[in-house]
DNA sequence: CTGAAAGCGCTTACAG
DNA sequence: CTGAAAGCGCTTACAG
């Protein structure tokens, strides 16, 4: 592969003039930039990139830090990402931290060490230390559903409270009164937000009792599991918002197995909008969050952060969706 | 950050004997070496890994070039892939190629630049050139669900063959006796392979015809659409053997429309294995791919290709399984 | 606007 | 076993 100094010795150049066409920073005469071009398309120069890295510090890469690919929110999120990354020219480093804090540190630790230009975090357990190190090094980070009150820098979710209320309110449309809610673990911020969400919106209906709330792990098994509790307490129920697709999955497996039907005798409302949602006997309803555009988002932000030097703060909420399906529509699509 | 000067100043010896330590290549004096070591934890020094790569052409970075993260058959490759990579300390860049050749061509341009170790290509459309480019620079790469004679170059793949004639063996075992096949893509070896088994096993029943091989496209809409044409063509269908699980699903929902009872009826049996077939109802009987297996050993396999400079053209041959599900046995886990 | 030169932080023959 | 030095291929002040 040819180098820069093969095309400075084409062209008749110094490098550190092909350097500056290439990178397009400083000024350069037009009829000499000319003849650099030409070389570079003669020889089919590619600049070298790990060499750029070294004497420059930035690889073309960013990471993408997230919990786990196999959960079905993330691939989305993933896709969003590399497809902006990719159009940008910027290659995306995919790691599962399984929402371990130390695993989190160690991809931190082994990518700074190759100069990638940032990182995304869709992990929860990040540290406030890792986030505050990468700061002082100036290296920009976007966070996916972290709270507020943390490091300064990009935070992108979505409206996780306003899309609870979403959901318990078109089970109320729908004719339920006695609506219960599987929150998921609560140290995470999107599962406070909803449960928050779901009491604003119950809270004061005549049905409403504080044992409608009921834990889950954001999990198929814990959304079964959940349900078999609440029918054991409340032989009225007739809706059930689960704080995600797949504890909703599990809700309507378990109802199912009881004989009893859906939507008919209880409606069922998840939160994600996973392509799961459509595949479920009856499809199911719930509140879509805008995974692929949230990724690509955090991509653009990040990228604008690595080429602008410029590290912000801003909170980014973005809109959810109601999909109205036949889990609580009787004939619905 | 510490460089191999510090630690080579600390510790009163040469960079290259720093180097030597770290490398542990060639013989350094234990006791200098001792030294040495003392002189990096004191330091907490990391080796620079662009440095390194530029100096020695490995960034310890692979790429996994898959067609679409989405589709639910790859994220369980990729965390497969990741977590030997991670475990051996090296970071994966993943790449969507949507099984467009072009879109594999620029990724292999942009991260020859970025000095990659080694390339997985899940994809289906690598092209033979890009393949021989690869090899001609004794860049080691793994090819996954390709065929035989393609480029000389590791490839792993199942036993798609075998893994066809398990399902139209279980859907006889359970009766059926006018067994259907939806099958893939033809420029697919996968959906080659088990187009060939299932002709293998269901050519000699009596309820055989040709007309019972329908074509689709991998995807559920193109399932749903088959069972239409199966139904008005064969009113005693009693099987149906999908190329893979989400055309599988697709047949599913089409019975499910028509009030067609799965597995009373009609039985329905999948191909690979991915969690969405334990969400239908009823679940659905598949063929499962070690996908997670596949992965893993794929980027062991690399992996040992990079470390010992050693290219080798094995053909892998995985055995698949087959998990029996409610969607063919009634009453069946 | 342009060039010579130092520097990024390693690895690796080459001597000794 | 160990060190001095060249080299990997760029970028970027510093002069001019």
């Amino acid at each position: 592969m040819a180098t820069i100094r093969d095309v400075a010795r084409l062209a008749g150049v110094s490098v550190a003039t092909v350097s500056r066409v290439i990178n397009k920073m400083e000024s350069v005469n037009p009829e000499t930039a000319g003849q650099v071009l030409k070389a570079i398309e003669q020889l089919q120069y590619e600049p070298n990139a790990v060499a750029r890295g070294l004497a420059g510090k930035r690889m073309g890469i960013i990471a993408l830090i997230l919990p786990d690919i196999l959960n079905p929110f993330f691939p989305a999120l993933a896709r969003g990402v590399e497809d902006v990354a990719h159009k940008k020219g910027l290659t995306v480093i995919l790691g599962n931290s399984d929402d371990v804090g130390l695993k989190e540190s160690s991809y931190i630790k082994a990518l700074k060490k190759k100069y990638v230009d940032g990182f995304i975090f869709a992990s929860n357990t990040i540290r406030e230390e890792d986030v505050e190190g990468l700061r002082k090094e100036r290296i920009p980070i976007v966070l996916l559903d972290r709270g507020l009150d943390t490091a300064s820098c990009a935070v992108i979710r979505s409206n996780n409270r306003q899309g609870a209320k979403l959901a318990v309110r078109h089970l109320i449309e729908q004719g339920c009164r006695s609506i219960a809610h599987i929150y998921g673990p609560q140290d995470f911020i999107t599962a406070r937000e909803r449960l928050l969400g779901y009491e604003e919106a119950a809270g004061g209906l005549k049905g409403y009792s504080p044992s409608l709330m009921i834990p889950g792990n954001f999990d198929i098994e814990s959304g079964r599991k959940a349900v078999e509790q609440l029918l054991a307490r409340h032989s009225n129920l007739d809706g059930i918002f689960a704080g995600n697709d797949l504890m909703a999955v599990g809700a309507l497996k378990a109802l199912h197995e009881r004989g009893i039907r859906v939507p008919e005798q209880v409606k069922v409302c998840g939160f994600d909008g996973i392509g799961l949602a459509e595949i479920t006997e009856p499809e199911l309803t719930t509140i879509a969050q805008p995974v692929y555009e949230m990724g690509g988002l955090a991509a653009r932000i990040l990228i604008e952060e690595i080429e602008s030097g410029i590290r912000d703060n801003h909170l980014i909420e973005l809109d959810v969706t109601l999909v109205p399906r036949k889990s609580t529509v009787k004939g619905g699509s």
